[in-house]
DNA sequence: TGACAATTTTCTGAATAGGATCATTATGTC
DNA sequence: GACATAATGATCCTATTCAGAAAATTGTCA
């Protein structure tokens, strides 16, 4: 698990740093960034700290990453997030999901740090009317159907019904919906999502209309 | 190449997103970040946001980059590969492979550049020593029983029966077999593996026995 | 040394973070 | 139905953030 130190920098020292690498002022600094001189001079006193909005206007006015704010430590990102590791997932160990469309099952929660999510989905919509707004989020998603049949609603395409035992690999920030087939009051999935950019996951959950 | 915008989420959705990925009530998120419950749920309705000392621990105790703390816009680097993209797979379409162990059938081999491949795949060794050596590759890799039972052996767990409606999620470094379970012939399974690093699909033609 | 201006720090008060506790509402189990 | 778990909401309270103004520091030049 190779843990590197993290040299334990405070805010301040790093904003100071920051701010003396481009030879500011605190006006300049303040001007830049918009938040007022005072709080500014507290912070590098350690006197104060900033709060989530702050440091987001901070990042985006200066231009500035947010780990080099948290003056990250160096994680062994290249390493194999999952070294000798596996997990068995079936529908009672699954965490599941619940939203209008769909009942997510999340297989192998309990191994962190995947490149890949699997999901066997429960689909419930009968039409794209019913499902609403499209979804989108980053990555790419496969999905296996299982049971029943769905048809495939997307962006760029015209519908596409996939029957049990096909699959379909599509680049999942074209906005997409599936429902299930005529005929099929209900259709299981079996999707695996790639988990490659931050935050991604997730969009996962929320997305559905 | 259609940046996907990064809208503006906030704390709140984050962090629900995160917990709902690794399936934690508030009260698990609680305890593994020493954050109290009614702060998290504050947060998680927008209610509140948190400091940067917060945001420190919670990054800290949690294991999670600061910029998936922050809906942080990506980068050009980290756009899909597949952009609005899409392809429909299936056993007649599938590339088919022949190995002693094992008939691959590559789904959606049209579309290059996948994040993660889709195999259908029959198994056909009933043991061990019928199946040889362990394969081993890099990447991670899920397989999903479709039909019949499989045994799964590797180098670091004694031998685990996978059974249909179940799915098994593995780091692909560590030595692992497939093979039927008893009572099986044959056994069909969905495997999906994380195509990350570089000459993967090579190891994935070539390791098998 | 004494202006004088630019820069930085401190002071003040309003707003917010953040913790504790209790009540309420699902949801699921026995 | 009784019961446990989970999520949310409502208070209450203290500590902290943070903007604006005032005070202190620093540097420059006559």
């Amino acid at each position: 698990m190779v843990a590197v130190q993290a040299k334990a920098r405070t805010l301040g020292e790093v904003m100071r740093e920051i701010r003396s690498r481009n030879g500011w002022t605190l006006k300049e600094m303040s001007e830049k960034s918009g938040i007022p001189v005072s709080t500014l001079s507290k912070v590098e006193h350690n006197r104060l700290t900033l709060s989530y909005d702050k440091l987001q206007q901070l990042s985006q006015r200066l231009n500035i990453r947010m780990s080099d704010l948290f003056a990250e430590e160096e994680t062994a990102d290249k390493s194999p997030r999952v070294t000798g590791r596996r997990s068995i997932g079936n529908l009672d160990n699954a965490v599941r999901v619940t939203t209008d469309n769909y009942d997510y099952f999340y297989l192998c929660t309990d191994l962190r740090q995947k490149r890949m999510i699997p999901i066997v989905t429960r689909i419930r919509a009968q039409s794209a009317k019913e499902f609403g707004d499209l979804v989108r989020h980053n990555g790419e998603e496969f999905i296996y159907v299982i049971e029943g049949g769905i048809e495939v609603h997307s962006e760029f395409y015209d519908p596409v019904r996939v029957n049990a035992g096909e699959g379909i690999y599509l680049d999942s920030s074209m906005g997409h919906a599936y429902v299930t087939a005529e005929g099929c009051d209900e259709a299981v999935v079996l999707g695996v999502c790639s988990s490659e950019d931050d935050g991604l996951m997730d969009s996962l959950l929320n997305l559905h209309g």
